[in-house]
DNA sequence: GTACTTGTTGAACG
DNA sequence: TCGTTCAACAAGTA
């Protein structure tokens, strides 16, 4: 799935390809994805709009038009964005997609964007989690006013990581890492991995670690995101175990999705347990 | 067929 | 008002 990572390489990669064009004719293949919720009333709304930036905040894509209104998508677990440009390649964004196989559109098609040099913007989805916005500045502020500070931006501080831990003493690590109105855009993925590389239990209680450990904390969430942008923000695991197509993170995982195996520090299996309604998993020995 | 998984939201709870 | 818990969303896998 789409984490935080993978929404910025797609961003950098939109931003590059979608600069400047204008929407030609849009499509929507299944209403309750868009907003407004009315199909005709979204593809006539957004014609002619030409883009001006591509942005993200947390793990919602921000196509800003140049008349200040914009599409926000929220990828959620399965959705996909894939760009195609006339005649040319092709860009894909998401929840990764079975190797050279894509046909488009196809019947997790939800809304097909179109531009006046026959580029097409696609919106795949195969759960229906996700969704297009087509909001003003005052909507786009409802849909992001409610997010904490982005973890790779200066506001991250060890401070301020620590003034949340003392905020929320009776919170568990993870419980907060994973709160998006306290730090925006961490993940179940990022959550276990940072947890893992700061050797502490992700249920930890948060009075029960020592500022050393927070500032570390703080280290290894900026660590790990930042690596895995590098590694083009292929963070997504393969999806189930039978979906052969491994993201270029996914070898530098250390505990997600990878329960009954071995670690890679101490050979200890691997355990995963249910921690705040979510798979948590972490090395038994590692972390404390 | 049944239970379970997944991120996020929002309702319901004390 | 606040923090916490849980159902809902959808579809594929075990």
């Amino acid at each position: 799935m789409p984490e935080l990572p993978e929404v910025e390489t797609l961003r950098r990669e939109l931003n590059l390809a979608l600069k400047n064009k204008k929407i030609l004719s849009a499509k929507v293949l299944y209403p309750k994805t868009v907003f407004p919720l009315s199909s005709k009333i979204f593809e006539h709304a957004i014609v002619t709009k030409k883009i001006a930036v591509v942005e993200r905040r947390a793990k919602i894509l921000i196509i800003n038009f140049s008349d200040s209104t914009a599409l926000a998508f929220h990828l959620k677990m399965t959705g996909q964005l894939i760009f195609q440009a006339h005649g040319g390649k092709k860009i894909v964004g998401g929840h990764p997609a079975p190797k050279d196989e894509i046909t488009l559109p196809n019947n997790h098609t939800r809304l097909i964007l179109t531009f006046s040099d026959n580029s097409i913007l696609y919106f795949n989805d195969l759960r229906k989690f996700g969704w297009a916005k087509l909001v003003d500045d005052s909507q786009l502020k409802d849909l992001t006013k409610h997010l904490g500070i982005e973890p790779l931006s200066k506001l991250f501080t060890d401070q301020f990581l620590i003034d949340l831990f003392k905020q929320y003493p009776n919170r568990t690590v993870k419980q907060i890492l994973m709160d998006q109105t306290l730090i925006a855009g961490i993940g179940n993925i990022y959550a276990d991995e940072s947890a893992f590389l700061t050797k502490i239990m992700p249920n930890r209680k948060a009075n029960t670690l020592k500022p050393l450990q927070i500032k570390n904390l703080r280290q290894n969430i900026i660590a790990v995101l930042k690596l895995s942008i590098k590694l083009k923000g292929t963070s997504a695991k393969n999806y189930r175990r039978s979906d052969g197509s491994l993201g270029g993170f996914v070898p530098h995982l250390y505990v997600y999705g990878r329960a009954g195996q071995p670690c890679k520090v101490c050979r200890t299996i691997i355990q995963k347990i249910k921690h705040n309604q979510r798979g948590t998993q972490f090395c038994p020995k590692c972390q404390k």
